[in-house]
DNA sequence: GTGGTCTAGACCACG
DNA sequence: GTGGTCTAGACCACT
């Protein structure tokens, strides 16, 4: 894992997600865009967004269900 | 999604099917379930019950027949 | 949906596939497209494509290995 | 095929979704609800939505996509 | 009214 | 960055 700027790329993807909780943009329940799409906008490998997402869904920011995708946790930290 | 002791859910619909041929709840012949009715009884999608019931038939557990419904195998392995 | 001379899309790609051993286009050992470039290919949906190779798995055409890829089986039938 | 007050059930389905195209209510490239749905909503069985929406798709009204889903055609006749 | 094929995605396990 | 599992449906083939 490579950083950028000092900090892990992966960190600048949980804290997008964060920050997007954070503005009322993204609220419990909603669909976290995908692993694919996030691979796109922030020009990552799919490791990167899992390490990411991985970290978010263990802090319990989000709920990832296999076959359905990834969800602002009902009641997400920040 | 939510894997019971670290095994894919399809495994779990194979192992249930296999107990109730060893405990002689089903018997060589006898009708299993619909696809239909495994979906609610195991609350997963129809492909994941097909995935389960095909891996039977291709042991020689099931046999399955179009139009007509899932059968115990004559001789069923278990 | 169109199906070709009666037959089913996966039977289509199983063919391709077999038609390209048979031809010496692939031989034992090769790398075999990737799903994904078979669902570009073929214009089918990604389980369509897994349908199709994991039947020449299954009849021990191709070996596929997760992380890696798929693989003309050493000794091919056709 | 039994009929209702001197009609075929088909043929209460099929004067349905011409009606609807008819009024506008249905526009070409529209999806057509799903056979379940009309199951559902006419009290028939699969069969009989199948004869009436295959009758419908011979006619050129609409146009069935395996996977996908009924549409109305593109330039549908009433 | 069953099982079969197919879609258009999603996330997971592995290398 | 592959193949594996899974979703929530759709229509198809058959009895």
């Amino acid at each position: 894992m490579k950083k950028k700027n000092g900090i892990f790329k992966y960190e600048r993807i949980e804290r997008d997600i964060k920050d997007r909780i954070g503005k009322g943009e993204l609220r419990p329940g909603d669909l976290v865009k995908s692993e694919a799409e996030m691979v796109q906008q922030f020009q990552v490998s799919k490791m990167t967004v899992k390490t990411a997402m991985n970290r978010l869904a263990d802090e319990g920011v989000v709920v990832r269900i296999q076959g359905k995708g990834t969800f602002v946790a009902p009641c997400a930290k920040r």
